[in-house]
DNA sequence: CATGTTGTAACTACAATGGTTACAAGAGGA
DNA sequence: TCCTCTTGTAACCATTGTAGTTACAACATG
C-alpha cells in the first residue's frame, strides 16, 4: 500500500498558495489546478488549518499561506496530512506467541530496526522546505516558457 | 495507512526457519508462532520461493531456507513481500492540470524528492542482514532465560 | 492405501481512499 | 435587504488492499 496521495496534493495547494499570491484561491480554482474534486480540496485545507499552513477567508472564501515557505518542511505537511496512523510507517504484526522464543522477541527486536528505517525517510524530508519547492517549480516554469 | 505485516511476518518466518533449522517447519506450525491463520502462512511462504530464500519439502511439508541468513537483506524480503506497489512508496496524485504552471510541474519536482526520502529507508533496511536478526533474537531468548 | 501437508481458489469482514452530492452558515456586493 | 458565492461538514458510494477463513485437489511418505 502506498502513501495517500493526500500528502502530495497537500504539497500541491501549499505551492500553488505561495505562487499564487495574489489569486483568489477558493477550493473551485485549487482542484482545477490538482484535477480533483473541490470537497478533496477543503478536506487537506482543513487539516493544513489545523496545522497552522494556512487560513481560509470567511465567507467570501480563498486559502492563504500565514507561514514564511521556508518555516515549513515537508516532514512537517506530511505529519499534517496524517497520510499514515500514529506516525508510524511499518506495520508490526500483532500478538505473535509469546510462549515460542522467536515470537516473544521479534518485535521489540524489528522495532527499533523498522523506526531507524522510518527516520530516516522522515530526516530527507525535513530537509526539503516549501521554498525550496517553490525554488525548483519557479526554475521549471521558466525553463518551459515558450 | 502502514505498510503491510506481510513484511514482518515474512521476517518472523524467516527468522524462525533459521533458528529451527531441524524443526519441521509445517505452515501450520509457523502460524502457531506467528499467531495467524496456515493459509496467511502459506501465501507469504510462497513469495519467499519466488524470491528464492525458502523450498518447500514436496508431500510431507516443512520449509526450509536455501540461503544463508547473511545472504538476505530485510530490503530483499521487504521487496519479495510486495508491501508497496511497483516498489514505489509514496503515491503522487495524478493527473494535475498542464495548463497550470504547478500542475505541469509538480510531479517531476516532487518525483526526485520522494524518491530520495524512500531511497534513504531503503538503505537503513539494505543494511540489516537476516543474521543480525537472527543474532539479535538469540541474544534476547539469551537473556530472557529463567 | 491412509495420512498429513501444500498450493490455490473463493469467500468474508473490515478499513482507507478518493470522489460525489447536499446543505446550513456566513460574508460581501448590488 | 436580498442575492450570490464560498466554506465546512455530513453522508454516501465504489474501489482497493488486508487478513482471516473454508474447502479441496494434488502429492509424497510411511
Amino acid at each position: 500500500m502506498k502513501i495517500s496521495s493526500r500528502f502530495t496534493v497537500a504539497v500541491h495547494i501549499l505551492a500553488l498558495l505561495a505562487l499564487e499570491k495574489n489569486a483568489h484561491c477558493t477550493s473551485e480554482w485549487i482542484a482545477g489546478s490538482v484535477n480533483t474534486n473541490p470537497v478533496v480540496v477543503r478536506r487537506v485545507i482543513g487539516q493544513l488549518k489545523k496545522a497552522g499552513f494556512v487560513q481560509v477567508r470567511p465567507g467570501t472564501g480563498g486559502a492563504f499561506l500565514t507561514k514564511d515557505t521556508q518555516e515549513i518542511t515537508l516532514l512537517d505537511i506530511y505529519r499534517a496530512a496524517e497520510v499514515v496512523e500514529g506516525g508510524e510507517l511499518f506495520q508490526i504484526h500483532e500478538h505473535p506467541n509469546p510462549k515460542c522464543p522467536v515470537g516473544a522477541n521479534i518485535q521489540a527486536v524489528l522495532e527499533v530496526i523498522l523506526l531507524r528505517a522510518q527516520e530516516a525517510m522522515e530526516n530527507v524530508l525535513r530537509e526539503i522546505r516549501l521554498h525550496d519547492i517553490v525554488t525548483a517549480l519557479a526554475q521549471k516554469i521558466e525553463a518551459n516558457r515558450p
